[in-house]
DNA sequence: AGTCTCCATAAATTTTAATTATTCAAATAA
DNA sequence: TTATTTGAATAATTAAAATTTATGGAGACT
């Protein structure tokens, strides 16, 4: 590592030396007294053994090399410049990348919404999305990978120690059903009734699906009883698998608004059961938190959170 | 004029630590203590109000905008390199420019020998040679748009006290005739003989015909009486009259060696009569002598110098 | 738990840079 | 010419900044 024959602020005042012509000139622009900027530049010329003005006339000329070190002077200076007006970007959102963690769930029907109010917002903000198991999220929160995450599943705990997780907002579990099943009718179903579906679930590896069996278990039922037609490792193949007719399933309710709302699926409610989660931000407090991490989980979750979630009275 | 938010030490310092991946080792790689390291990087997080680095884990990581400002980093220390090697270049003669000055005469049979020689001791500096009238170069020199300058002529006086005058060779103004001339064959002319001459000569604004005139005129010389035959701008022109049988002419030595040795041209000597002008070496001595005119004043000049030349001297 | 490594912090010291006051030199004006 | 002004160099002092030594704390590895 070479040593620094000299410091930005003799490049700084060499241009300035340059500019007006005069030692004099060049202490009152910079807010010096002249003798600063003479010592400076002495300095300077002593570190590179070179002459760099001509103070013999009644202005201040460059030599040769003073002109050959004002060219790269300048150059030095404009990218100082450049690097300053950068961070002053990133520091006021008008740069920069946020790079979000979710589930599939929230990642595919949440997030991009989140995300869309977002860039309106700050849209000089480049946001990058990235749908992993709940596990894996963890880790790259951990890391440093992901800014901040939305999980609906629970973590591992050593990781649940390391990060911070707040409950955000509740996501209910629809038990939805084929339009044209006989149960759609019923306007309550008893939990009974769920032995005579066929269930289209998704794999058992899913932390949804690990969810959903655990609180129905918690309810009482028997989850080796229910009949599970097949499994699927998509919500979409499921939504559609449902709308077929194929069978049932416990959906969250998110996935299914567009479909409700079209009447091309059935939501049925169930007497004494809730099937419902919480979707939690979890974000890394031993790391640095950038700004536009903190926008977003300040004025954009917020606006998508459930009125109990402690990010509403942030 | 922005106060720069950040130093050169400190951009060494955030590019050791990248680099190194610790603080520590950064430290050690400058040979400055941890807390040195520390406190820089700290300044620089305050000044910029972002966070640079992660210390969390086993290693340093940087932020989004600690890698941003490393790119900026990166390239001003570059450039910042490249100024250092530049300007050694142009201390160590390998870079650089000598603008030499010089009169038609000089400029043409002498300074590109002289050049020559310079050149093959520092190829890489490059030397820009204008010929002009002795009065101008005398200016250029004077407002240093000439590092230095051969002159043949008489300096105008206010010229003479501002600028450095060094007598340095002497340059014999021969009498030459055509080959064939009836003339030719007499091993010593009188300066009688003169006067049955035809002359070609340069024009009468020449510096080295002014010099000539008086020379002769000093010696006893009507140049009244010389017969005139015709007045040219150019030696070369001259020469290929006086080739031609059209007349002789009192041209540089330095000028026709060549014709000499060919023996196409004749060289007469006249008895009494030298004529012989100085050449001077000018500079001035109020303003910054770059090393590449430095050298060339002390190591190439000498070698063409008479041997009562103080440059030999030197 | 214990040790080690690495970073942060505090106080003291050293180094560096800035200021005031003055001198010097050149340019302008009387 | 001499006086006056202007710009830059120099010296001594003061102020500011960076570095060091010494120490404390937190996480990682044994």
């Amino acid at each position: 590592m070479p040593e620094l024959p000299f410091t930005l602020d003799q490049l700084r005042i060499l241009k300035a030396i340059a500019a007006q012509g005069s030692f004099k000139k060049a202490a009152d622009l910079l807010y010096v007294t002249q003798p600063a900027v003479s010592l400076q530049i002495q300095n300077l010329e002593k570190q590179l053994e070179i002459t760099i003005f001509d103070r013999g006339g009644r202005k201040a000329l460059l030599t040769e090399a003073g002109r050959l070190l004002l060219e790269y002077c300048e150059r030095i200076l404009n990218q100082c410049d450049e690097a300053c007006k950068a961070i002053e970007d990133l520091n006021s959102l008008k740069g920069g990348t946020l790079v979000i963690g979710a589930s599939q769930t929230t990642g595919t029907y949440l997030m991009p919404r989140m995300i869309g109010l977002f860039r309106q917002k700050y849209p000089e903000v480049s946001v990058q999305l990235q749908v992993h198991s709940t596990r894996r999220t963890g880790w790259s929160v951990a890391n440093g990978q992901i800014d901040l995450a939305i999980i609906g599943g629970q973590l591992p705990s050593d990781l649940e120690n390391l990060l911070q997780v707040i409950p955000y907002a509740t996501d209910e579990l629809a038990l939805v059903l084929p339009t044209k099943h006989q149960l759609s009718n019923k306007k309550e179903l008893l939990k009974e009734d769920l032995y005579k579906l066929n269930f289209v679930t998704l794999d058992s590896q899913s932390t949804t699906r690990k969810v959903v069996d655990k609180l129905l278990q918690d309810s009482g039922l028997d989850i080796q009883r229910l009949k599970i037609e097949m499994e699927l490792n998509s919500l979409e193949a499921i939504k559609n698998a449902v709308q077929s007719g194929l069978g049932a399933s416990f959906l969250p309710v998110v996935s299914i608004e567009r479909e409700l709302a079209a009447g091309t699926i059935h939501k049925a409610f169930v007497a004494d059961l809730e099937v419902k989660r919480e979707l939690k931000l979890i974000t890394n407090p031993s790391r640095y938190t950038s700004r536009a991490s903190e926008v977003f989980k300040k004025n954009i979750l917020p606006q998508f959170a459930s009125l109990e979630s402690p990010l509403r009275h942030v």
